[in-house]
DNA sequence: CAGGTTATTGACTGAACACTCAAGAACTGA
DNA sequence: TCAGTTCTTGAGTGTTCAGTCAATAACCTG
């Protein structure tokens, strides 16, 4: 009785994904999408709405490969330095640096709508909860004595900063210190 | 034997660098800039060249502006506090957050041309050398153990993370944190 | 195989963009 | 005051943008 899309609603997913995450939301123009996922733009349209809408997609698609990314098996400052260092490897090992989607697109986000916005917030709530979680085990632990919300920020404004500092081509040694730099912070203010 | 300018080259400055901060590069308009700067944009164009001209005088004055705001008389971890500090102040005391206009460069510049690209990085370089005098000067007179370059770049994040999360809309608590979490690990890590 | 529904196509629209330029205005030095 | 130079003006240029739509193609059900 009808005709079924003749695309991979996955892959097209996908090239949103890159497309956006290379050049943001205002500079990925239309013909960027068509090329990056093979539809023209009246099935991009029919498929999704607007260029925004596209976008929530791909922030929705990034932000789950994220969570993929960042779950941990591992507990105490084991899990928080295999997080950091998970961090940096994925900054360092994308050859075009695009750092992070929701991080590169809080700039534009003035400029968008509430629902967009929203998204973007959502996803870096969703970060910083990831991070929080690790070090609060770690807190319970270890009966801490320092302050925990102090380490907790250092901690996601490292990952941050990371993220940041990788778009903008600073080496991974510096990225590493980094990373390096949050984790002894926490050993040391962190009974063992 | 000739007609003078019309206008105060500071306050066209300062108008571009109001534009530029709050939109960022690519969707600060001409007509923006008009309307920041009072000037037409024939005007513009005969004074500064070109957009990313226009977008250069920004960032140098930019950059000047807060090498002012971060210089201090103070040394060793009093300096290093009151810098982060000073940050975290500078980031919450501007109603509108529009954070670092460098850092809220950084995603754009992927697509502009290699002179604004490297004023960027020269910019980013300048704040980075700007904390690490402040931390080399605590590590000597402190004859450290722990590793500095850690600690350096441990500061510099704390700080390109309050920025950035302070573009974000994050709380002055959260900014906070970061900056004591940052001192509170030098001074753990330092011997007094 | 045929009727009905939906997907795809790609040329098209109006708006916004960065940038230009010919004309005129404003000032200085003589 | 006037000649000479530079500045200012704002309409205009060609391009690109997000988004649309009538026509056509593809598919499923009966």
């Amino acid at each position: 009785m009808v005709r079924p899309r003749g695309f991979d609603e996955d892959e097209v997913g996908e090239g949103l994904l890159a497309a956006f995450w290379r050049h943001g939301y205002a500079r990925t123009s239309i013909p960027n999408l068509t090329e990056a996922t093979g539809l023209l733009p009246g099935s991009l349209y029919a498929a999704f709405g607007s260029k925004e809408d596209m976008f929530r997609v791909a922030v929705d698609r990034y932000v789950s490969e994220i969570r993929a990314a960042l779950t941990s098996e591992l507990t105490g400052l084991a899990a928080l330095e295999h997080v950091l260092g998970t961090v940096v490897r994925l900054t360092v090992k994308d050859r075009e640096r695009r750092g992070c989607l929701v991080l590169n697109a809080i700039p534009e986000s003035t400029t968008l709508s509430d629902e967009t916005r929203q998204a973007l917030q959502a996803g870096l709530d969703e970060m910083h909860q990831l991070l929080r979680r690790h070090l609060r085990e770690v807190a319970t632990t270890a009966h801490a004595t320092a302050d925990i919300a102090q380490l907790e920020a250092l901690c996601f404004g490292a990952a941050v900063s990371i993220r940041v500092l990788g778009r903008a081509g600073q080496s991974r040694k510096l990225l590493q210190s980094i990373a390096d730099g949050a984790t002894a912070a926490a050993r040391r203010a962190l009974p063992t």
